[in-house]
DNA sequence: TAACTTGATGACCCAACGGTCATTTGTTAT
DNA sequence: ATAACAAATGACCGTTGGGTCATCAAGTTA
């Protein structure tokens, strides 16, 4: 429309770049970091511009509200997690027992000490304030998850590995001490040490020695 | 020292009440829903003050801050559950297994379904930032009931009812159902239901059957 | 009823923060 | 060099919400 639109148009092509476009990534990055640390309500747009180092202005221009960059910026955080799980789970045809003791253990060992813990207080400090988020989340991690372990328990009991137990209708006793751990080193951990490595080895053990058929 | 004071001595003693000095408790009262509600930033104090039936100044004529209250209504909140806690515990020398299964198991019935979910979303989302509640709800609550479940671990040992497994070194293995319970309820109530009663009973019968000696 | 005291109010103050925009900086094309 | 325009800045605005305080209301005593 304006006087110049020709020429926009004719050299605009040439891919340029000032400081480069991963400017969104960066951002959402730090973001993260400042919302884990402070909750939403008490992150500062600002702490989170200056840990991405930008300015306020400059957020705003790639992202319309806070809210839209809270939402990104778990949104973004997630999706990398989801193909880790995945690819983590790749059923392998082990035996269901196996299966627990070896790649499963291994994954939720991984988690009290992994970023996924901010993602879980996330979750819940501000979950009840964005009902799409925890859709989103549902529909992509938990779910998924509670999917698999219900497929694994079902192969052992389908293989005569393992007893038919009240643990089929509910996968999430494989996963609770991991989300107690987690909070656990969130809160307590001035106060007390726990060794979640052990603690979660110890819980598979349990449940094993519980559902597993002769012995 | 002003020239009243004697006037104050003399006649201040027969207790006056315009509307009475339980407005401490009722302001705290409002300010635990209100809290739980919202989280401790997003949670206005005039919220507090109408949910109260009170101005805004006068509630600051009972609490100096914000933050103040916020503890204040922790901690009131706090103090009657711990009575409950050791009155339904109450020894009653029953033996180990059937108090896991009798009185302990109708404690952690009741949890989810109580108000004591505030409580852990709080703790959960604002400790961080209130290191001295988390200490004050540590002593209280957590290493009072970490303690009371490895002295029945212990007892069924002794008494020959459990082998010895690591469940003792980590009696929080039987309550890590509890907790994701109350987040569950909490976060995914628009998802899933989730029968916490069956599922909390279910945990405590494989947890069981894991540790008995003979069967 | 008058004097006095304390419970209670809400208009007001001020700092903080989300969000905007006029302006500057720097890069590329010619 | 300079035109052109996107990238980037930070001063500024408006609102919100914690906290204050002058003022009022109501109870008590004499």
């Amino acid at each position: 429309m304006t006087k110049g639109s020709l020429v926009i148009i004719i050299m605009a092509k040439p891919s340029f770049k000032r400081r480069k476009e991963s400017r969104p990534a960066e951002i959402t990055a730090a973001a993260i970091e400042e919302f884990a640390l402070n909750g939403y309500e008490s992150t500062r747009i600002i702490d989170i511009a200056q840990r991405a180092n930008i300015s306020k202005g400059l957020l705003y221009l790639y992202f319309k509200t806070k809210e839209e960059l809270f939402k990104s910026a778990i949104r973004g955080f997630i999706s990398p997690r989801i193909e880790e799980l995945r690819s983590s789970i790749e059923e392998s045809n082990l035996s269901a027992e196996k299966f627990l003791r070896g790649p499963y253990l291994n994954l939720i060992k991984k988690i009290p000490k992994s970023k996924i813990r901010i993602l879980v207080r996330l979750m819940i400090a501000e979950g009840p304030k964005h009902p799409d988020l925890v859709a989103y989340y549902w529909e992509n991690v938990v779910s998924k998850g509670l999917a698999i372990l219900r497929q694994i328990i079902n192969k052992g009991i389908r293989d005569g590995e393992f007893k038919e137990t009240c643990l089929e209708k509910f996968p999430q006793l494989l996963f609770s001490p991991v989300v107690l751990s987690v909070i656990w080193t969130i809160i307590f951990k001035n106060q007390q040490e726990l060794d979640t490595d052990a603690m979660l080895e110890a819980h598979v053990n349990l449940l094993i020695d519980a559902i597993t058929v002769n012995k």
